[in-house]
DNA sequence: GGTATTGTTAGACGTAGGTCGAACATGGTA
DNA sequence: TACCATGTTCGACCTACGTCTAACAATACC
């Protein structure tokens, strides 16, 4: 693995400011790809944080998604004490081609 | 990372046998990606392991190359003392479309 | 107010893996 | 033979990061 230079921002950044390193990281674990394909299989804005179905704890879902967020792979919107969320899909295609495919075509 | 369930052979393994999991370790280390680029950029079998512009030791080159060999990335050739590279560009782009094609492009 | 639900943060722990030097193996060459 | 070049293997070290519990924050509901 490696210490990533690029700086993380809390705020959601766009893909297009995201580098292949934090991207590869971020797609290489395998709970981060199951939320990712559960996400894909639903409608957008449609799953709060806690209604996905892993096998870790909801601290360390909480730090996978902060990982996906910051990859530029996720977008949450609050609403109450929940957090709706939505796979950046398009914007993440146009900085990467044929990456997000791989990993959805896989699951 | 993840404990790899499958099992890495000696021989070069079709990538056809090879899972997401490890084919996404391979390309997450910026060191093995720097390989994939050298090579992509050469003729097939015309390039020698130490003849890699890499900023690590021989040993550490070795274990790279090993990685990427197992994850069906590359091919090795023997020749007196020396091991000629190619990469298996076709072999992976039809396990994973696409995949191999965002690491090259960004470089 | 009090309680429940949802999610984040802090701190600690364990482990996978990237790194190195040194030793070793093997084949070419003088 | 001796020597050199090329790679691998071994053992050790260190760091990044995935994981957990516990505590905290914020909102909803009674």
């Amino acid at each position: 693995m490696v210490t990533n230079p690029q700086r993380h921002d809390e705020r959601p950044s766009g893909p297009e400011e995201g580098d292949l390193q934090v991207a590869l990281d971020a797609l290489a674990d395998p709970v981060r790809r199951s939320i990712i394909r559960q996400l894909a299989a639903r409608p957008e804005w449609s799953i709060s944080c806690g209604s996905f179905d892993l096998p870790v704890s909801k601290a360390t879902s909480s730090h996978h998604f902060a990982v996906l967020r910051e990859a530029g792979l996720l977008e949450q919107r609050e609403d109450g004490t929940r957090r709706f969320n939505r796979l950046r899909r398009p914007e993440f295609d146009a900085r990467f081609p044929g990456l997000l495919d791989v990993v959805l075509q896989d699951g």
